[in-house]
DNA sequence: TGTACATCAGTGAACGCGCGTTCACTGATGTAC
DNA sequence: TGTACATCAGTGAACGCGCGTTCACTGATGTAC
């Protein structure tokens, strides 16, 4: 089958519309598994999420892992934008470790919602987190405490996995006062300019 | 049934026996769940790994989700023996962020191979996981960095939430040489005495 | 403009497998007398 | 000491349910002429 110029532009509202759908498709899978993990998620959930019926997920996924990995690529922060400015460290760090961001799991740090089972996923899975680890180390480096470039990296890689930490500990723990005290002793100790 | 000390003395192998399969079944599940999560381990080959068949499962415990309890409670780190002599902090953090026991997962910590499943996880589980945390900071807040209790505390969970974060990224990201240094990075900048 | 045909996203019933859980039975050990 | 019975941890077949995956079909949209 060929497709003309003509061809493409009549095309162009169901294309759309499919792109729409796997978008909405990518999107309630990320926000599930944050709630639930990957395991408990079931692919006809998703797909009620995403307003479609259960059926019509193998015409756009080879298979549930396969969206897994898709799902987290699509969730993970954005390569960074030179246009757009980049969000001070210590902005970061305070939504980070805060009861908002804590009890706002269905749009939560990825790393802190679905660490522990990510590492035991697929290569594919693994890579696309590798390279969000990256680019929020290369964010956070800017504003680390530190004199040459290599002791702010250095203090960047310690404060985001203290965050990480952290996050996982307050949700964690069946103790507010407890959780609430993990979040603020990390904050004060991030090694953030 | 009555028991005689006559009886329990002729009782007692076979409750050995039964309590020594228990430790068994609990032993294998803690080691199988942090190599593989809660969700992809089956109760059969945990009991396989016990030495025993599926079937026996329900005579010790009543449900997948009370065995997930117990074990995490039984893979927990005891109370402090006043007998024996605390773990220095340092060596505990060297131990913590090495290559060893990123690798070791089946006998890891288990806030680090389990800690965002568990948060989703029974009551019971989340707070015996609780009492393991209370139990690490106390631990850790003797040789934290500060003046006062309050400042050594504060410390001693910044530098475990550290911990726990850098040993997750370490072991997710696909990438041996970032890895290393997630983990040197993070021990670098560690807030302990 | 109208009619017949092609395409293809989406539907929902069905399949097959695996896992948590149950249960009738076994066999070793201990008890009664 | 011997015989009949009770106990109970463990066995393995079976059950039932849920989930990932498949597939024949629908119906809306576009194409050919």
């Amino acid at each position: 089958m060929e497709s003309s110029w003509f061809g493409d532009a009549h095309m162009k509202v169901s294309r759309e519309q499919v792109a729409e759908h796997r978008t909405r498709i990518l999107a309630a899978a990320a926000c599930l598994f944050r709630l639930r993990g990957f395991d408990e998620v079931t692919v006809a959930e998703v797909m009620k999420d995403a307003g479609l019926t259960h059926g019509a997920f193998y015409g756009y996924f080879p298979s549930k892992e396969a969206l897994i990995a898709e799902a987290i690529r699509h969730a993970l922060p954005p390569a960074p934008d030179e246009a757009k400015p980049r969000r001070p460290a210590a902005d970061y760090a305070d939504g980070y470790l805060s009861v908002r961001h804590r009890d706002n799991r269905a749009t939560s740090c990825l790393f802190s919602s679905l660490g522990t089972e990510a590492a035991r996923g697929s290569a594919e899975l693994r890579h696309g987190m590798t390279e969000g680890v990256r680019r929020r180390i290369d964010h956070l480096s800017v504003e680390a405490e530190g004199d040459k470039p290599v002791d702010k990296r250095r203090a960047a890689i310690a404060a985001w996995s203290a965050m990480i930490g952290a996050m996982i500990l307050a949700r964690l723990v069946d103790d507010e006062k407890l959780s609430k005290e993990i979040l603020s002793a990390t904050r004060a100790s991030l090694p953030l300019a």
